[in-house]
DNA sequence: GATAGTTTCATACAAGCGTTTGAAATGCAA
DNA sequence: TTGCATTTCAAACGCTTGTATGAAACTATC
């Protein structure tokens, strides 16, 4: 029991140095000299080096997967059921969005860690993520629920983009800027939430044609 | 000068092992084991471990970027120096999607190895990525040609949405498989090249009032 | 066939890593 | 205070890593 100075002050101490530094030269000395505790409280508080980044990783991921879940009930609620697809995107995107990007990531040690465990690809954080389908499966079904008569291939097309464009985002966010010259204002993180679902909507509501046929064969060579 | 077999027979194994198993976990005594050469011949032909990875994924990625321009140049001289935008998108993503994807993948150690240079982020990979800045501006070129009288920023964030399908595609294939219950089909890749394309073009094309205000404003909680 | 330059080889090095150990310190109940 | 369990600590362990070394084997030129 005590007082878990110990643990939290490692707990803080490895999310600030992975979210600065990255996982691939960040150090257990490094983190408990940064903690100011001894080497062994690590492997005493949580066992192993892969089983910190786990926990640091499976709180923050929760924490969002239940924003997400949050914004998809109260649509659904406010739909009577059936949300709008659009609102099932956002409810989507969004929280990872607003977690990791704008002005708040700037100052944010949580959102830092975030796009660190997205960028780089470290065992135990994999581990989780592959658990995340149940998760997703749940964003499917609303979206069967708002668009009874679609094509089930598509729906889950339309999920991997929306995830893709958010995730993509977090990712490139500086090479985006940089290739843009600024154009593209990532701090605009409204804005970007609004594209995202917007091109979203439209991958799965725009081109009617595409299910079955796509709407054009290019004159490629057919292997 | 000499008969150049052991250089490149660490360059295969490398390049087999990598897409193997990831940057992660093997180490160059994995490599020239599995080459038949002694260990000191790595330095020796590359100077250190970081040099040999950079090689390989120079190589393939110059090989992409070629290829992707070849695509380009064909299609803007078939328009008479203007592409069709969905010309463009298709030379973005096709190459790519084409050597990750598909049956190609199971037997083509190139493609996995690319796969993984998606997945993970290795220093001198990341290295080599931070130029290709130069690489994509030639398409936000092209697509200026294409369509004048567009949002420069939109440009860009459609050329960011295109490619963001595409890595996210082949990043998580394996899970949009688990997930879509083998519906989705990740080894027609011809209609995956047309779907990216699709919805790459109907996100620059399709909303029009997008590029000044977003459609809607939510009623979100206004920070 | 001697010589100079290139390539291979076994071996060692130094450093860094996560983890373990066992004793000292601390907190808490009786 | 005594006794027991929890927590901290300094130190070291064992292992792996990429890289360096210097001698041996090879190759080609004269």
């Amino acid at each position: 029991m005590a007082s878990d100075h110990t643990r939290s002050a490692i707990l803080s101490a490895a999310e600030r140095l992975y979210a600065d530094r990255g996982f691939g030269d960040v150090t257990l000395r490094d983190i408990v000299a940064s903690a100011n505790v001894n080497l062994a409280a690590v492997n005493y508080h949580f066992g192993s080096k892969d089983e910190l980044i786990a926990e640091l990783f499976v709180t923050r991921s929760l924490a969002t997967n239940r924003e997400r879940l949050n914004e998809l009930k109260s649509a659904e609620e406010a739909g009577g059921g059936r949300a709008g697809i659009d609102a099932i995107f956002r409810a989507l995107v969004g929280p990872t969005l607003r977690g990791c990007l704008g002005p708040s990531s700037e100052g944010s040690t949580a959102a830092r860690f975030m796009i660190r465990a997205s960028i780089e690809s470290v065992p135990p954080i994999r581990r989780i993520k592959n658990r995340e389908v149940d998760h997703l499966r749940k964003f499917a079904a609303a979206m069967r629920r708002s668009l009874p008569g679609r094509n089930e291939a598509d729906l889950y097309w339309g999920l991997h983009f929306a995830l893709a464009m958010a995730h993509h985002t977090i990712r490139e966010r500086e090479r985006l800027t940089k290739l843009s010259e600024g154009l593209c204002d990532l701090d605009d993180v409204q804005g970007i939430v609004e594209r995202v679902v917007a091109v979203s909507v439209m991958a799965l509501t725009g081109g009617e044609a595409k299910s079955k046929a796509p709407t054009r064969l290019v004159a490629r060579d057919g292997r």
